[in-house]
DNA sequence: TATAAAATAGATATCGTTGTCAAAGTATGT
DNA sequence: ACATACTTTGACAACGATATCTATTTTATA
């Protein structure tokens, strides 16, 4: 039926278990055998059996993707992402939805791993930030690769972002552009990015002394929700800002909803700027000012990553930090 | 290591085979030699290596989810869908994303099902439509479920929703409130769910005795884009509709954003209604009147039809049409 | 040149299941 | 009571790779 290795032994007269060895890529086979092989591989269009190389090694091929995040879009990307490295080192790739507040997830991920002799992990935001977590699947000697740590640990490979500078320069960009009065709404407490988020916001008020208003600066949790009751706070204070920050787009989104039923004009008498660049950013009107992070290539790392550490690929595979891009739509206005 | 068929067969005093036959639910095992069998795997915690298993059985128990559909919404919810059935029959679902252009789509399927031994497809639309591609895969002898399939086979286990109802009653929905000039926004030609929406609206037009204005009918691709020119074509006509009917939330919310940029108030000069309740149609201003699917509902009973197709579940699994939902935003005016 | 060390190649056991086939046990019909 | 069919069980081969260990050849070192 199909070709199996001893197929192309015979074919490449040699032995089956020099063939395994060109196909793993192992050392001590001489130049000659291995083109000879190779050409007898290619010739007969051989491809290992993964359940036989499972079976026998002890590893499935496959890696997982470990999430608990509502962002439908994000997950897409991060998906697609970790994909084309699949494709390319003939992995695949199994999606395990968590719930971060569960106090047994360490465990069931464990198990998980050990069932289906999962390869490694990718692990996404929140449960990046989970140290406890984190430590556990290091004890229990998973390889795992992360994607936007909170602390960026030397013994994992990670990818990140730079979120504290992004949204250092969009608030230098919007302070540049003659607002002085700037609100926040701040992400999600559990996300490490929220902080960073913020920090950058904050400093960069700092770093131009303007004032830091706290009716202002409005505790949020990603959802739309908790922007349109940010806004709603926001918006009963005795003073506006020119200027509302949100730490994601759907929270823009919120606010914007919120100005807008009250006829306050966008941009005209308010600007709003997102983060993350949602397809909601382009799809409301006034369209979002945001910032892009480079999320599929950074999830393509991250897989990188991850398989480089059990298969030794031959790229370099560093942890590495992503910049992110500031976007301008309409949402933003020049006030000077 | 971990626990093997042989270590319960010794625990239960019978032979390595009959354990086997226990755990794939084969007939003629005893009642008593089989709960004796399942008393030791509960005991042992034992459980199949599922790479033996697909070695020696020539099936991965991995069901893979075509799709080339950019609506990342839409495909994180029928992910959502099958995941839920895969995590409770023990199938991992691997991505498998295509381009339906490709001239050598069916081969490169059939290829990767092979290598991967994939037990079988859920396959989402536009693949849906595909009748020569199905045809293709059915020759192959790979088993398939299809979401939304323009023609229902009695061949192969489908889901599909009443696209044609739902449109139908959109439409009626939106005539009772007043309305008699309604714009029309079609979605992409190779999607069949675009003509269904079309013909429930032109079909409810026709019934109620409405005029259809030509100049308001406009052929669309479901992007935001497609929608925004589409409302530029509408606006540009002498006359303007009081309502457009797009056929998903995306090119509404292209719409809406050409009806505000000239200043046309929303819903009070104009009403918009969209298709698929995509988290967009609740984040613009004014929220979008729509219809939801029961996207996760039918992307799990796609996968039980299809895992039902090889491991006969229990339950009733035969093909089924789902209902849609018809939810009242604000972008929808009462003009009565 | 002798000898140790390293590189290369192969024979065979093995991973943990399921498939095949034959044997033993049980029920049924005459 | 005996032939016949069916149910139940088990022994052993097989799936297609990798691991281990051994044998041979090549290279390095004294």
């Amino acid at each position: 039926m199909s070709v199996t290795i001893k197929d192309v032994s015979n074919h490449a007269s040699v032995s089956i278990k020099t063939v395994s060895r060109v196909i793993n890529n192992e050392k001590n086979v001489a130049e000659a055998t291995k083109s000879k092989v190779l050409a007898s591989i290619k010739k007969l269009g051989f491809k290992p059996n993964k359940s036989a190389q499972s079976l026998r090694s002890k590893r499935s091929y496959m890696i997982a993707l470990l999430y608990d995040n509502p962002n439908k879009s994000y997950l897409a990307d991060i998906q697609n992402g970790i994909l084309q490295v699949c494709k390319k080192t003939g992995y695949n790739l199994v999606l395990q939805e968590c719930d971060y507040e569960d106090k047994n997830l360490s465990n069931s991920i464990i198990n998980f791993i050990e069932d289906f002799k999962i390869d490694g992990l990718v692990v996404t935001p929140p449960l990046s930030d989970m140290d406890d977590f984190l430590s556990n699947l290091e004890q229990a000697n998973i390889h795992y690769s992360i994607i936007a740590p909170s602390t960026k640990k030397v013994s994992s490979p990670y990818v990140s972002s730079n979120d504290y500078d992004a949204s250092y320069e969009m608030t230098e960009k919007i302070i540049s552009l003659g607002h002085k009065k700037i609100g926040f709404v701040k992400g999600h407490a559990m996300h490490s990015a929220s902080s960073l988020r913020f920090n950058g916001f904050i400093n960069a008020m700092d770093d131009y002394s303007l004032n830091r208003n706290f009716d202002w600066i409005i505790q949020g949790d990603f959802s739309f929700e908790s922007g349109f009751q940010a806004g709603e706070k926001i918006f009963s204070s005795s003073e506006h800002p020119t200027a509302i920050f949100a730490s994601n787009d759907s929270m823009a989104a919120g606010v914007m909803k919120s100005a807008q039923m009250k006829k306050i004009l966008i941009p005209e008498k308010l600007s709003i700027v997102g983060f993350d660049d949602s397809p909601t950013a382009e799809q409301v009107w006034p369209s979002l000012s945001t910032v892009k992070q480079p999320v599929i290539e950074m999830a393509l790392h991250a897989a990188k990553l991850l398989i480089g550490e059990f298969d030794g690929l031959t790229e370099e595979t560093v942890s590495k930090e992503f910049q992110s891009e500031i976007i301008i739509r309409e949402s933003l206005k020049n006030l000077n």
